[in-house]
DNA sequence: TTGAAAGCGGTACCAG
DNA sequence: CTGGTACCGCTTTCAA
C-alpha cells in the first residue's frame, strides 16, 4: 500500500517506469464484471459478498459469478478497506528476529493461527526506527492490531497514535508493559531466575552468566541476567561474562577460566552452553565437577551432549493462544488492556550440573 | 486491508463491534489538517509530499507542518495506493517457514534490505492453499512483487493473475521455475550431489540419505535426495532413510544399522547428523570407521562435535542481493524473466568422513 | 501560489 | 429484486 513513505530517510528507489512491452490487460474491476454480466456494480458487490440483507435471484447470481470468473476478477483490498474504514491487518514488527528455534516456531504458529482467524499478518521490518517513527509508519497501514515483540519501546503516546489510527489492540510481548497496551508478558527474567536458583541450590556461590555479544539479543539476555541477580540476592555473586557465538570467543573465555572462572555458569541458552562447554572441556576442565554448566530452551542438542546439559525449559504460549487473545481484544475493545503472564520456566536438571 | 476475504472457508470471526468506551477522536485526515492550517487539501498534499512540481511559500509550509504535527496526522496508506494505482508491497508467502538458521537469517536479511529500498514486506501465511486460491488471495493486496519460496506451486495462469493485478515481478526461489516468472533457483539438489560425491570419492558404495519426516521439509529434502541419486548414478546405491527429529526415531534407526545399515550416510543437515551420530555412537558404532556421517549447512555445532562433522557448506545469496534483484525487476519489467542460479554448495571434509 | 474537483475501486443506503 | 449514487482519504490535473 504505501508507495513512498516520507518517514525515515532511506535511499528510495526511483518511481517505477510505466509498463512497457506486453501491455497486459489491466485488472478487472467490479464495474467490468457488472458490464459483462449486464447488471449494476451494486449487484456485483451483493452477489460476490453473499450479502444477507438483500435477495438476488439465482439466475442473476450465476451471471455475475460467471462474469467474474471469466474476467479473473479479484477484489481490490485497499479499496475495500478504505470504504470499510478498517482493515484486518495484524502488524507484526520485526527488527532482528531472534534466531532461536523456539521463538521462530512460536511466530510461525502465531501467524498461522491469525490467518485462520481471517487476519492478514503484515510483518514490518522496523530496524533502527525510534518509537515515534515506528508508530507512525505502522499507523499508515491502519492495522486492527499490533503485536510488538518489544524490540521497539513504545510510549503511551505511541500507543495512542496507533489506537487513533484504528488499532483496537496493541499488544506487547516484551518484558515491560506499556500504558494503554495489552501486555502479554513473556518475562525472560524468570528464565535467569530459575537457572540461578538451580545452581545456588547446588551450593554454587560464584555464578557466571553469559551475555551474548550478538546484537538484538539484549532484550532477552538483559532480563535473564537480571533474573539471575534476583535469585542470587546476597547469597551468591553473579558475574556477567560477555561472549560471542564463535569458537574463538568461547576459547578465549575458557582459557581464562582456571584463574578467574566461577564454578558455575548459566550460558544464556543451550547453544551458547554447548559452545562454552566444548571450550571448557578442551581446556581440560571437567563438567560438572570443575564447572557446572546450565543452558536454557531445552533444545534437543542438550540431551545429545555428554554430559547431558541441564537446562531451563520454557513454556511458551501457543500461537493459537495468543491469536485468540488478539481476536478477543479486537472484538471487545471495551475490556481494559489487561496484563497476561504467558511464560513459565522450570529448571531441568541433567548431568552438567551436580545433583542437589 | 482485507477485511473479509471470501477465499477459503476459514472460521471467520464476527465483525468487530463498534468502538465503545473512550471514543477516541478519529484519526485526522488531510482535510482536517487543511482546515486547521487554513489551506486546501491539495496544498497539504503538496507540502507533506515535498512535491517538486509546485512551489509553496515557506510560511504556508510551516503552517501545514504544524497543523499536521498537532493533529498527529498519519496518511492513510490504502487511500494513497488506491489513488496511485500501485503499491510498494512485496508479498512473501509463508506456509511452513523452514526452520534452518541459515534460511531464517537469509529471510531476515531480505526483509531488511527490501525495507531499505522502501518496500513493505507482507508476509502472508498461505498454508493449505492451492495455487489458484493463493494467487487470488495474494492478488487482492495488489503487491508490486511476489517472492514465492516455492512451497506453493504456481501455474503460468497464476502468474498471469498476479501480473494483471499489478505485480511487476513474480520471483520463485524454489527448485523449479515457473513460466512467466523470474526464477531465482536455489537448487537444493546441488547439496545432495556434493555430499554424495564426497562420500563416493571416499569409496563408499552404499549411501544412506536421511529424509526428515517433518512436514514442510520435502521441498528441501526431496531435491537433496535426488541430487545424491544423480551423483551415485550407477556407481553407488542410494538408500532413503526416513527419520524424525527425535531421539527415539534416531535410536530406532541406529538399532537396525548393524544388520541393514549402509556404510555412509548423508544426514540431510547438521542437526539431523548430530542426532543420528549420537545414536550411532550409543549403539557402539564408530564414526567414521564403521559409518561415515555427512551433514549440511555448516553450522557451528558441527565443529563442536567429536568427531568433527563433515558437511556441505551452502552459499546463499545475500538478502541484499535478492532485494536488489527484486528492485530491478520492478523497475524494468521489460526485461524478460530471467533465471538466476544463486546457490552454490561445496563439501567441507572434516573428521566424520574418512580422508580421501 | 493556491483552490476546486475528478476520480482510484468498493460498499451500502435509498428509490424504484 | 435491482440500479443509481454518495461516500472512504488521497493525489493531481486544471484554473484562477
Amino acid at each position: 500500500m504505501p508507495q513512498s513513505p516520507k518517514l525515515p530517510p532511506p535511499p528510495p528507489s526511483a518511481p517505477p517506469a510505466a509498463a512497457p512491452h506486453p501491455p497486459l490487460p489491466a485488472a478487472a474491476t467490479s464495474a467490468d464484471v457488472a458490464r459483462l454480466a449486464g447488471v449494476s456494480r451494486a449487484t456485483v458487490s451483493y452477489v460476490l459478498n453473499n450479502a444477507e440483507a438483500v435477495r438476488i435471484s439465482e439466475p442473476t447470481r450465476r451471471k455475475v459469478r460467471e462474469a467474474a470468473e471469466e474476467l479473473g476478477y479479484v477484489p481490490h483490498a485497499a479499496a475495500r478497506s478504505l470504504r470499510a474504514g478498517h482493515t484486518r491487518i495484524v502488524l507484526l514488527p520485526t527488527s532482528h528476529v531472534p534466531a532461536g528455534p523456539l521463538y521462530s516456531s512460536f511466530l510461525n504458529a502465531l501467524q498461522w493461527a491469525l490467518r485462520r482467524l481471517d487476519y492478514t499478518v503484515v510483518q514490518y521490518g522496523s530496524l533502527g526506527l525510534t518509537g515515534d517513527q515506528a508508530a507512525r509508519a505502522w499507523a499508515e497501514l491502519r492495522p486492527v492490531a499490533v503485536i510488538s515483540l518489544g524490540e521497539i519501546v513504545l510510549s503511551a503516546q505511541n500507543v495512542e497514535t496507533l489506537k487513533r489510527a484504528g488499532a483496537r489492540a496493541v499488544i506487547t510481548l516484551g518484558p515491560v508493559g506499556v500504558p494503554g497496551a495489552h501486555a502479554c508478558v513473556m518475562d525472560q527474567a524468570e528464565v535467569g531466575l530459575r537457572a540461578a536458583a538451580h545452581l545456588i541450590e547446588r551450593r554454587h556461590r560464584r555464578i557466571g552468566v553469559i551475555v551474548p555479544e550478538e546484537e538484538g539479543l539484549d532484550l532477552f539476555s538483559a532480563p535473564r541476567l537480571e533474573g539471575a541477580r534476583t535469585a542470587a540476592d546476597g547469597v551468591a555473586v553473579i558475574e556477567p561474562l560477555p561472549m560471542a557465538y564463535t569458537e574463538e570467543s568461547a576459547r578465549a573465555l575458557a582459557a581464562r577460566w582456571r584463574t578467574h572462572g566461577p564454578d558455575a555458569v548459566f550460558a544464556y541458552n543451550d547453544e551458547y552452553a554447548m559452545l562454552l562447554m566444548r571450550a571448557l572441556q578442551d581446556e581440560g576442565l571437567r563438567v560438572p565437577e570443575d564447572v557446572a554448566v546450565m543452558g536454557a530452551d531445552d533444545l534437543l542438542i542438550g540431551r545429545l551432549l555428554r554430559p547431558r546439559l541441564s537446562t531451563v525449559r520454557i513454556e511458551m504460549p501457543t500461537g493459537d493462544h495468543l491469536a485468540a487473545l488478539v481476536d478477543r481484544a479486537v472484538r471487545e475493545p471495551s475490556e481494559p488492556p489487561a496484563r497476561h503472564d504467558l511464560m513459565s520456566a522450570t529448571a531441568v536438571p541433567r548431568e552438567s550440573t551436580r545433583t542437589a
